[in-house]
DNA sequence: GTGTTTGTTATCAA
DNA sequence: CTTGATAACAAACA
């Protein structure tokens, strides 16, 4: 479940990788969450050069432009965003030329095989980008949630003002702004964090880890936060999103790097996945309920 | 066969 | 109009 530090792993991994690299060819091996068309994409992405990858939230944006003038002036208004979201079980894994992943050198080994799923490209793999320099990306999703969409300048900023608030550690992500947007909603509080409008990048398991670090019950209203447990809250989820960047990310499911490598966060996560196991700080069970429709773990002693 | 997993959107109610 | 709550989607796994 790639989440904000996931999906910024990736694109760091991916930059560095990336960047200056042509495409020069496309397969899309599965239709389904592939916008505008596949074959919009089979026509226009190749001979493209892919310039810089951003993140917004969990949107990765491929940013591209065009190899020559005449090129460019065709494609001055034109769709040069790739947006790629990998929703529950998307994974992007790089591969150097001759070198696969499973080819028996050091990265080879069975828990890589597991998340991935075998060589690539395989069953799970919906589209293959073949790079300069011989190397290719590979877009792999089990279940079909993932999408790319090739949008222009103008619809790229409209979806991201439209859905994406503003985010843990930036600029705009202020104590004030949060303790506004907490003090104007009525629902429990882990919906709010939940909400990608209000907060761009949490999801399921940093908000189960947030909640927890600032001792916070997830079914509590919104409104009824004091100012003392907002501005605690605040902290957590800057916290928390920053040592889980460090950590690069939490493999719960199927989250890989751009290397095929699995997060290392997940050894330091608190609540989630834990239910039944004793609270780190109080020794009480860990118990699991459903809140918001998701599977939601916290302690009954820390959390008020 | 059943229940579970979650990011996001659709839908409906107030 | 906004806000809130819930179902639905997808596919594999225990």
């Amino acid at each position: 479940m790639p989440e904000l530090p996931e999906v910024e792993t990736v694109r760091r991994d991916l930059s560095k990788k990336l960047d200056g690299r042509q495409i020069l060819k496309i397969q899309i091996f599965d239709f389904k969450n592939v916008a505008p068309s596949a074959a919009f994409l089979t026509k226009h992405l190749p001979q493209m050069i892919i310039w810089r990858l951003d993140r917004r939230g969990k949107l990765l944006i491929v940013k591209l432009r065009a190899t020559n003038s005449k090129l460019k002036t065709r494609l001055k208004n034109s769709k040069n965003n790739l947006l790629i979201h990998l929703k529950m079980t998307g994974q992007l894994i790089y591969q150097e030329k001759n070198l696969s992943l499973f080819g028996g050198h050091s990265l080879s080994n069975k828990s890589l095989a597991a998340a991935v799923g075998g060589p690539l490209p395989n069953r799970f793999t919906r589209v293959q980008l073949d790079l300069s320099g011989g190397t290719t990306l590979f877009f792999n999703d089990l279940r079909k949630f993932a999408y790319l969409k090739l949008v222009d300048d103008q619809e790229l900023a409209t979806i991201l003002a439209k859905n994406y608030g503003p985010e843990p550690l930036s600029p705009e992500f202020t104590l004030d702004f949060f303790q506004q947007l907490i003090k104007r909603h009525q629902t429990n509080i882990k919906a709010l964090l939940l909400k990608q409008t209000a907060i761009a990048g949490l999801g399921n398991i940093y908000v189960d880890e947030a909640l927890f670090l600032a001792d916070i019950k997830p079914k509590r209203r919104a409104k009824s936060l004091t100012k003392q447990e907002i501005s605690n809250l605040y902290q957590a989820i800057n916290q928390i999103i920053s040592q889980a960047i460090k950590y690069r990310g939490t493999t719960f499911s199927r989250f890989v790097d751009a290397s095929g490598r699995q997060g290392n966060f997940s050894q330091h996560l608190k609540v989630y996945g834990r239910a039944g196991q004793a609270c780190l700080v109080c020794q009480t069970p860990i118990v699991k309920i459903k809140l918001a429709g998701r599977g939601t773990h916290y302690c009954l002693k820390c959390q008020r």
